[in-house]
DNA sequence: CCTCAAAATGTTATACTATTACATTTGATA
DNA sequence: TATCAAATGTAATAGTATAACATTTTGAGG
């Protein structure tokens, strides 16, 4: 399991390299990275945060990419369906896959205090939820796991 | 841990005894089951399903309890900040608390066929996402775990 | 009792999130 | 190059949630 988000990194070439790893998938599975689409992917990597889809169609807007409410939920759907992105229920909002090409089901964490995400592929169906799904008898197609609480440097912060 | 929802049990008695559990707990913390309060928790109740607030405020305002959307809002707020109902992120809805009192992490599943929603208390916390939470330094106040698929029953009729 | 402050309610307006619907354009491919 | 599916442009509207402020109710302390 890896967490990325919190941790100080070389931000410049988790882009790049997310961007391409993108490219390279879209290329082997037929799918479109169209322009709008690339530059939606690149602002949502650009912060380890969640995007509200209105603050995605505002930067598209500004740069003549589209102006109405289908440009941003359209380019957003592509991206989640194609595992780039994610919708973070908790918020309404929509994070760049930190994984990308590995995630299975993530996990998010969430600082109510700076509101970045880290994402962790943390398997839960294999976890303690899965028990429960299983006890049950419940068969599970997608998961939801989200934290919300304090990140190591707002929590310094706060002391 | 106990899964609640799927199974068949004996409906009224659950309802009325969660009911009178939430007014004792009321009565002990010096919260007010108002009327408004109470009729929302029953309306809850009534379904192990989770319920938009705009499908609550339209019972509501039949019985001529409130007609405008602040009126559900602050009941459900109320009943969440009381534990006795949850959110359910993923629908934007709202379900009644199936473990009352003992509810601590609450967990769900979500059948996409039925709409049904059974509720397990699997201290998430101290499971993967916990393990994800502790290596990232991450301070979880709040959970959000929620699967969807196909509940037991579901199952059986796509088959 | 009476007063007072806090809590709850009533109501209007508005903000934020998301989708439907349909016309048009683009692009791969037969 | 004709064609069909995918993608885009755009207007309208549906669904979710909150802000703000006036009024009423409630319960604790005098």
């Amino acid at each position: 399991m890896s967490t990325i988000g919190f941790e100080p990194h070389d931000h410049q070439r988790c882009v790049a390299g997310t961007l391409s790893k993108a490219e390279k998938q879209c290329a082997e599975n037929g799918l479109r990275l169209t322009p709008v689409r690339r530059r939606a992917l690149e602002i949502l990597l650009a912060e380890h945060r969640a995007l509200g889809a209105y603050d995605l169609l505002a930067v598209l807007a500004e740069e003549g990419l589209g102006a109405q409410p289908p440009v941003a939920y359209r380019a957003l759907d592509f991206l989640v369906k194609a595992g780039f992105a994610h919708k973070i229920e908790a918020l309404n909002a929509y994070i760049a896959c930190a994984h990308l090409g590995t995630c299975q089901t993530p996990a998010f964490l969430i600082c109510r205090s700076c509101k970045s995400v880290a994402e962790a592929d943390t398997a839960p169906a294999s976890g303690r939820l899965g028990d429960a799904a299983r006890a049950a008898g419940f068969q599970i197609e997608r998961t939801v796991v989200e934290a919300q609480g304090l990140c190591p440097a707002c929590q310094k912060a706060a002391a």
